[in-house]
DNA sequence: TTGAAAGCGCTAACAG
DNA sequence: CTGTTAGCGCTTTCAA
């Protein structure tokens, strides 16, 4: 018997004198082996509780199994969601989910996409972020046969699967509902100018106020460079509309982030929701139907979006398709009109 | 020139006729190698954006320089600010972090211990699911050398470094507010019973209501097996609580989950807080100061918690300490004393 | 049906 | 200062 430290096909080959192919062959169920030594093999590799170590495999067969994740931040109750998601679909099918966040930075980001790419994960999904505007780096990756499916923030140059949410139609909505409930002068506010994500919103947004009859003013127009998370970048943004002579009496802000924030910020000015200003977001925190007053969301299906992702993620790589006809999904969204855009609603 | 299609130091060594081990000793800036060679190298390996492939010299070293987390959900605001406590220590230490959820289950959670074990992470950082009791599996494990450390729910079976919120403290502040502000019967909700921070939570409280008189009633004290995951839970835990003879005035939630479950579930029953029920919770959602009515809450240093974690681990890593004095820390936490518990606060 | 041998990409002991 | 060689744990031809 070979020391027992370290449990590996070399000392299960020794103490039961065969080779190490032998009992490899055995242990992943190969027809060529003998049933009555499989049996043997099987037995005392239960025994001594043997797991194959999967950097050996990985670095064998070039294939980790192993899926990677790059989002802004798991804080982000939305992500969370996406994780969820994510990970039921790659347990589904044997794979390792292998989370990382950006920080909306673009550094981290392609930090973290090396890190990914260097562990071998077999594919990568995500979700870029606030501060990318250059990805040739992901496309280079791509390119050079590693699957990626973006979701949420995507990359419109870059040709691949993709998964969102229906932007347009969930922020149309929202100013519509606003518009509808009386609001005259509508805000908004969101991430980055460059974000898909708040293109598409804004798209929607503009819409709504078109189909009015209304002329967007570009004053009332505000990104936050990092979605809000340099603080004063909300700050400022609330501060200017409310400076304006002709005053907002409603914002429709653009991402999760961004609405809470600023939401936060609203209350702590002890500014009346809705009679001084009326409030419709992008969130799916589960927190916003309890809050005064009740915020009223345009809810992403997160969960979903994950699972669909990594679907096709998987499928991606599992079939190994390199000319596929890429799809982008678009993914329904869910309004709650609560009371923070004038609405009365009922909880639950 | 070997074909370019991945690039290797055997690649690097064959275009620039060197040997492998020298390619490896000048990308590792190993000083024994003569400076213009060392440059030559260098340069040539920028040109073709080189990068050492992980999973070879993980094998090869027997180390990943990779970090495991293993808790219940990201989607856990006080997990996620976790999270980036333990990656701002790691990324500090040119380690990186791959996180997974038990989802409260001892099932999954073993899953991913073992998928992290057999991935070669360097190190473990946990906190228990709630249905974890056997945690046999994690001593072997520790026992092999691969050093864990635990915090939030730890296990006290296992000796190792700790870290830990002041779990009695924050109980018994929390209670001690809500007999102080008049409130007489202060029920008790938290996770399964036999959680270490359901224990310190629980004696926290108890010590309140002795040290006020008290004697504590069974019947007001309820425990969740699935920390609330499983909605009805949360659900009978009130029904049984607002069927007691001697109803309960106030409620001490002990954990996040539990928290905002409980206060959505009294909302949606419209039941009025305070003044029919005052609530006061561990949470570390943001959002807690923005619901109607602002929620008492007892907040974790989850951030410091996950950096001290992480920094505890990277030093038995480093270390390779083997007979160390393991130590539990213990971090303060911070009362937010607001209307759900009949105080007047002022936001912000 | 089994074994011997090569090799995934890297590092390190040992030689020179 | 540089090269040769062996080997981390596994899988896979190829040969027997």
């Amino acid at each position: 018997m070979l020391p027992s430290n370290k449990i590996t096909l070399k000392k299960i080959a020794h103490d039961l004198n065969m080779s190490t192919s032998t009992i490899s062959r055995a242990l992943r169920d190969n027809h060529e082996i003998n049933a009555v030594t499989k049996e043997r093999i099987l037995a005392y590799a239960r025994e001594l509780n043997f797991r194959p170590d999967t950097i050996a495999r990985t670095l064998r067969n070039g294939k980790s199994k192993t899926i990677g994740v790059v989002l802004s931040t798991v804080e982000n109750p939305f992500y969370s969601q996406v994780i969820n998601g994510i990970e039921s679909a790659a347990y589904q099918s044997g794979y390792n989910v292998c989370i990382t966040q950006s920080h909306e930075s673009y550094d981290l980001e392609k930090m973290q996409v090396a890190h990914l790419t260097r562990n071998s994960v077999d594919g990568i999904l995500m979700s870029l972020a606030a501060g990318t505007t250059d990805t040739t780096y992901l496309k280079r990756i791509k390119d050079a046969g590693l699957p990626i499916v973006f979701f949420d923030n995507i990359d419109q140059g870059i040709d691949s699967h993709k998964v969102v949410a229906d932007n347009f139609k969930g922020a149309f909505e929202a100013t519509s509902q606003l518009l509808n409930s009386g609001y005259k002068n509508v805000a908004f506010i969101s991430g980055p100018a460059n974000n898909s994500i708040t293109v598409e919103r804004m798209a929607g947004y503009l819409k709504a106020l078109t189909q009015n009859g209304i002329i967007a003013n570009e004053a009332t127009i505000k990104y936050c460079m990092h979605d809000g998370e340099n603080d004063c970048e909300i700050e400022n943004a609330i501060d200017e509309l409310f400076l304006l002579d002709n005053r907002p009496d409603a914002i429709f802000t653009a991402t999760d982030n961004v609405s809470t924030k600023v939401f936060q910020s609203i209350r702590r000015r002890e500014i009346q929701i809705p009679d001084e200003v009326a409030l419709f977001g992008f969130t799916n925190s589960k927190l916003a139907e309890l809050t005064f007053p009740a915020l009223s969301a345009v809810h992403q299906p997160g969960f979903e979006m994950g699972k669909k992702a990594a679907e096709m993620l998987l499928d991606l790589i599992k079939n190994n398709r390199s000319n596929t006809e890429y799809q982008t999904v678009v993914l329904p969204v869910q309004l709650f009109s609560r009371a923070s855009s004038g609405s009365i609603t009922i909880l639950g």
